[in-house]
DNA sequence: TGTACATCAGTGAACGCGCGTTCACTGATGTAC
DNA sequence: TGTACATCAGTGAACGCGCGTTCACTGATGTAC
């Protein structure tokens, strides 16, 4: 056992992982932060207090507040891939595109789809970050060309990148509706668009 | 003529209209800017700048940077509805898809459309602002609709929608995309999408 | 067992800077006579 | 014509606050003996 080794189990305070535990409580609370009030709407101070802590701890924990930020959209990215893929064992194509245009996701940013709450906040991001978001976001096309009806894998990636691109479109517009009724109205269109484009082409 | 007025006439120091042309020049500035950088990138200051004056002069032309915001947004979507308009009357459907998933449009946010770059933004913002924005929506949707075979207007509507979603969606994706390639892919994904969905249903 | 000491997650005050907003001022353009 | 004065678009310094980041400290938990 080296000396650090020892350190390490001898002279620990708090039980081995209470230290990654704070820092997925802070990613977590920065996760839903972003979804509802946009990146540039999120102060390190504010994600600190939902995690129930002070904000000058932060730095003990994160070498930036950019750092944060991406492991918080990373988060959001799975959480929203394994919704998908919950909603996708259950019942199929159809299933994932009433889970996704469905009014819960309107009214519940924080607990709904990073894309769609900030692409365009992503477009404006570093390559680094872009990266990232391409492979989460690859990641979601596949499981949707998975249900979609004939056709090469690689076109049905390339009708399912539309479809979801139309989704994506459709919870923003319906976010955006100054009525709820304008908003549910965006959301059925779209779920009834979703499936006849699915059946499309 | 009242005392007002002759005030007004006699003694005018600047060709009239000069103040309403400076407010105008302010107003693109911000339009561009926020379709940049985002509403929440845009400080006065830049704005101001760009505009050739310096941020102090502001206030006697606005009443607040508020203000600004909601007058450059309500010109973004002025000036896409126009383009949209253009590019319809030139080629119709066909032209006004390949006009908005082309790839200056990818490139030069600041020229573009004012949704796709600010969608998620403006979900978040004032009754008011999203009312207004509702309303040029419904032009684009409107122009869009005329444009789609057979159906009911209420039909071609809400199928118009949908496709104008998926466009901006996918322009969305396309700015986020890491290599330029990726993004022009993504794009002629999306045309050809866009006009087989126009077909369908 | 009890007392002194070590560790370290988290605290809260402070620093510096950006930015929205205000305001006293400037200087270019004109009028008064 | 020239000289004094008025107007007002635009200037730039300043104020106050929010926020990213730093840092000296606290206090809870443990060890040493």
């Amino acid at each position: 056992m080296s000396a650090k080794e020892h350190m390490d189990v001898v002279s620990m305070r708090y039980e081995s992982g209470h230290k990654a535990a704070t820092r997925k409580r802070i990613v977590t609370a920065a996760s839903m932060h972003i979804r509802k009030h946009g990146v540039k709407g999120t102060p390190v101070a504010d994600v600190m207090r939902e995690a129930g802590l002070t904000h000058g701890g932060f730095y003990a924990l994160f070498k930036s507040k950019e750092a944060l930020l991406r492991a918080a959209l990373a988060e959001a990215l799975d959480l929203a891939y394994e919704g998908f893929c919950r909603a996708a064992a259950v019942g199929g194509f159809e299933a994932m595109v009433r889970a996704y245009l469905a009014n819960w996701h309107i009214a519940r940013p924080e607990h709904g789809c990073a894309f769609a709450a900030l692409m365009p906040e992503i477009a404006r991001s570093s390559l680094q970050t872009r990266t990232m978001v391409a492979a989460k976001l690859d990641g979601f096309v596949d499981l949707f060309a998975t249900y979609l009806p004939d056709g090469s894998l690689r076109v049905r990636r390339r009708r399912a990148k539309a479809i979801f691109g139309m989704m994506m479109g459709t919870v923003q517009i319906a976010r955006a509706a100054p009525s709820r009724q304008q908003a549910n109205q965006t959301l059925a269109d779209g779920i009834e668009a979703a499936i006849t484009f699915a059946k499309a082409s």
